[in-house]
DNA sequence: TTTTTATTAGACCTTTTAGTATATTTTTGT
DNA sequence: ACAAAAATATACTAAAAGGTCTAATAAAAA
């Protein structure tokens, strides 16, 4: 069983999470935290630092979350195919996502960018390990005979992170869906040109 | 000519554009802006009622300027795929923006999304307005034979501009416009799929 | 159960940032 | 060039946010 300042500080954690992820590191005020929380100063500085440790942890906690949802959606598929719709998929319901707020891996690598050197080399790493492990899945199917090997995988990997991830914000900002699903209609269909 | 006092807004503006574009409207604040434009509280409050009154001036003036320099590079082309393409070019440095620190629709959508509903609108109004436009070059390019009847124009609109702008987000936080490049030539191969 | 230790509440302090008021300088129209 | 008006600098105040300290409470060990 976890103690009970284990808990507090998960606790912590996952209700600062949805206040960084829609306000952002910049945006977001500790006693925004603690008032969700219905914490007080003494308790969360018994557990972080201050600010600037709490922005850090707090992104370890989205990033990582969002890196075991994501591989758990993605193993649920057999082939490589599989896989990556079920990626899209996860995609699919921008207004409404698991954790207020969009994508954290996106809206932190954005605000990380030109201020917070630490998070971006962080984001940065996940953003390379998704390619990688997506250039893997394409490899793999590939090897499989499941795609040709006029496929670029590289090329694709990106092209779909990049389109689904700036799609995300798009939606968001317009206020509607209906895009995304247009989007994902049309990398599964791109990605079927290859299928053998 | 242009009164003292409008030259020193513009200037202001002009200054501020690049700390709010990198720092965010959160993370921006008077003193670095006073700092950058070398003037002080009494010169900067004469011109602007806060930091919301600048805060929404600055945004106005980032995203007017974005949108003539966007309007300037694709009324280049004459045809509507050269037209596509100036586009797609516009984006194809993503780590020297011209306005230091990325691209500022984006950059504004992402911090405004959740945080500043007026901001929101007028973004939210911008991309629908670039759509509606870069839908109309392609069906320009369809009625004048440039392109197969079976090119979606809201489909590939969005998804070229989804994956532009999530591209430069991805490079940005990777440190590296490599990528930037394999998918400006994939979209651009994409359109021309549908070339008659 | 009692003692010890860890955790938390709440009042307080500090720093940072936003905003104001007034004096001074600079424009601008005559 | 001069007077009126506008623009700007400087010193100040106010508010917000971050951070500390101590007492009280709750958890864990003896």
């Amino acid at each position: 069983m976890l103690t009970k300042a284990e808990r507090t500080k998960q606790f912590i954690l996952e209700t600062a999470a949805p206040i960084f992820n829609q306000k952002g590191i910049s945006g977001a005020n500790i006693d925004d935290v603690l008032a969700a929380a219905k914490l007080t100063k003494g308790c969360l500085y018994g557990h972080f630092e201050g600010k600037e440790d709490l922005a850090l942890q707090v992104v370890d906690f989205m990033l990582d979350n969002n890196g075991k949802k994501m591989l758990s959606t993605i193993s649920k598929g057999k082939t490589a195919k599989a896989k990556v719709f079920a990626f899209l998929d996860f995609y699919k319901d921008p207004l409404n996502t698991y954790l207020k707020g969009g994508c954290p891996v996106f809206n932190v690598a954005v605000e990380s960018d030109d201020n917070f050197p630490a998070i971006k080399e962080k984001v940065a790493g996940i953003i390379r390990h998704g390619q990688e492990l997506f250039v893997s899945i394409l490899n793999q199917g590939i090897a499989d005979g499941e795609f040709s090997d006029k496929l670029d995988p590289a090329a694709f990997a990106f092209k779909a992170v990049a389109a689904v991830e700036g799609a995300v914000v798009l939606c968001r900002s317009m206020n509607t869906a209906k895009p995304m699903a247009g989007l994902l209609r049309s990398l599964k269909a791109e990605l079927e040109s290859y299928a053998l």
